[in-house]
RNA sequence: GGGGGCAUAACUCAGUUGGUAGAGUAGUUGGCUUUUAACCAAUUUGUCCCAGGUUCAAGUCCUGGUGCCCUCACCA
């Protein structure tokens, strides 16, 4: 590990001891006299910048991470970079200690830094904190990237995300939207009155949606959990419970391979709410893409919300395209999805074949013509509603005709991004539905009827619409990543080799 | 899992027909009191991803492996 420490700046660091310098002082500001008040009020660059001219004369202190540095002998710029941005530094022979100029030797690109001085313009016009103090507050071991192409290796980004935040200024900007986002989409639901609430992430039984699992085991239970694909089945007991209506920001987990859009741990919001359904499901999805939209920085100066993801303009104002499963399907397959022969003809023509004789296994594949020739039509937001009952185990059928359930998917940039039912609160359909979903013997799909949650359902679970989003790809959209990894904080990767230190001591039980 | 591409200094990248390793940034030393990718001079740093093979000679060619990217498959 002794070459992760730049042996140059090893004998800066014991240079800066040397002086009596603590290289990593708990303290940031400067000492204060005893009794005084609190040591200066730490300012963000952006915010000292945008009321600039009115605080020109102004002594001040501001904290950061060295970023550029040029240097005259006497004189020095430095560019001292926080969360917000940028500010100028200038140290002058002439104006500081002899000590704190003497510390300009001791600092490397990388360092942290305080500095106290005066705001005040440069012969050519930029403000900068003219410093009286300045002091170094962690010595960086490690050299930054490269100062104008940042770091580039995709790899090496998601890896050492920590360098990627203070070298590319986007990086950081997406991530700060991404909570701005977040932030917004939350207080959409608190104005509708949702309570946020925290479900079990280890389930016994995995359910609410098809995907293999990650398992794990409790030692002290002596009992296989898993991960949960998804948090559906615990909120809608919070529903039969009498919390009408809640939501989750839930991290779910899915076994399965790795792309552009899929990361094998995403973020869902999922929300429920009694007495709605579907549709109110719609009303409630347009209002917080809407919120998010406008948290992105969305919005026109015509007052319109745009959205370019990969080239592409969406138009994000509600109300959203509202289509009808049975109608996409005959206008890009080019058939009613209920006539069997017709049907059957579009299969074979575009090699879907049925995974049996069950009515699942029939609308499975009638799905997949529709994932191969609807779903790429569809640009969005556009809502696509009226799904087969068939392959909707959580929906509630249609009155009027039980071939269809009350449920729409949610579409946008070519992406499928919410999924919401009219939810099926039926116990006895409901454990019908289960046992066939369990003898259909779908290795990757649910292996077990949950018996608790169709207990919860007998105990009555009012009509209820509920909607889960992808909140990782309604992010990639509003602000134009293309990979689901650009949005990810840590996305996953394969163990970097020759990083594991191997702990010395022995286990002794 | 299939196909294609890439892997060279801490970072960004060159490297010709196979001939013994380069630039810029960062670092170090010196100079400079208004720069902003500052400038000037000097200077340090390499498991050329790994393991084999061909060859007098391999960063370069071949085989296998590893990692990453793209793409297809899988994944409602």
């Amino acid at each position: 590990m002794a070459d992760l420490f730049h042996p140059d700046r090893l004998q800066k660091l014991e240079d800066l001891k040397a002086s009596g310098a603590d290289p990593y002082p708990a303290q940031a500001n400067f000492p204060v006299e005893e009794g005084a008040a609190a040591g200066p009020v730490r300012e963000f660059a952006a915010d000292i910048l945008a009321e600039a001219e009115k605080r020109v004369g102004e002594t001040m202190t501001v904290f950061g991470r060295v970023l550029g540095r040029r240097g005259y002998g006497k004189l020095a710029f430095l560019d001292l970079h926080d969360q917000t941005g940028r500010i100028q530094i200038c140290l002058q022979k002439d104006l500081v200690s002899a000590e704190d100029f003497a510390l300009l030797k001791q600092m490397n690109l990388g360092d942290f830094i305080a500095v106290q001085g005066e705001l005040r313009p440069t012969k050519v016009g930029e403000q900068t904190v003219f410093g009286e103090r300045f002091r170094i507050l962690t010595k960086a071991l490690e050299n930054p990237p490269e100062k104008f192409h940042g770091l580039a290796d995709s790899e090496l980004r998601a890896r050492m995300r920590y360098v990627d935040l203070f070298a590319n200024q986007e990086v950081r900007e997406t991530f700060l939207k991404r909570s701005a986002i977040l932030q917004a989409m939350r207080q959409v639901f608190l104005d509708c009155r949702y309570s946020e609430v925290d479900t079990p992430v280890l389930h016994q039984i995995y359910g609410g949606a098809n995907a293999r699992p990650f398992t794990t085991h409790h030692n002290a239970l002596d009992m296989d959990l898993f991960l949960r694909i998804a948090p559906e089945l615990y909120l809608k007991r919070l529903v039969v419970g009498g919390m009408e209506r809640v939501f989750e920001v839930a991290r779910v987990f899915r076994n399965e391979g790795l792309s552009m859009r899929h990361n094998p741990e995403f973020t869902m919001i999922e929300f429920y709410e009694a007495y709605s359904d579907v549709y109110g499901m719609m009303d409630m999805t347009e209002k917080l893409v809407v919120a998010a939209a406008k948290a992105a920085g969305c919005t026109q100066e015509d007052g319109t919300l745009k959205a370019t993801f990969r080239e592409e303009e969406f138009v994000l104002d509600a109300p959203f395209q509202r289509l009808r499963y049975a109608d996409s399907f005959q206008e890009f397959v080019g058939c009613d999805p209920t006539d069997r022969e017709a049907v059957a003809e579009k299969m074979k023509e575009h090699h879907v074949t049925p995974d049996g004789d069950s009515e699942y296994a029939w609308w499975k594949a009638v799905n997949a013509l529709f994932e191969d020739l609807v779903e790429p039509k569809l640009r969005g937001p556009v809502f696509v509603y009226d799904y087969p009952a068939a392959i909707c185990p959580l929906a509630k059928p249609l009155a009027d005709d039980p071939t269809w359930a009350g449920r729409f998917e949610f579409f946008l940039g070519g992406m499928e991004l919410a999924n919401a039912f009219s939810e099926l609160n039926d116990p006895q359909m409901q454990l019908k539905k289960f046992e066939e979903q369990v003898e259909d013997k779908d290795p990757e799909s649910v292996n077990q009827v949950d018996m608790d949650y169709v207990r919860a359902l007998s105990y009555g679970l009012p009509p209820t619409g509920g909607c889960g989003i992808g909140l990782d790809r309604l992010i990639m959209v509003l602000l134009n990543r293309n990979s689901i990894r650009d949005v990810l904080l840590f996305p996953q990767l394969r163990a970097e080799t020759g990083m594991q230190v191997e702990a010395k001591v022995e286990t002794d039980v």
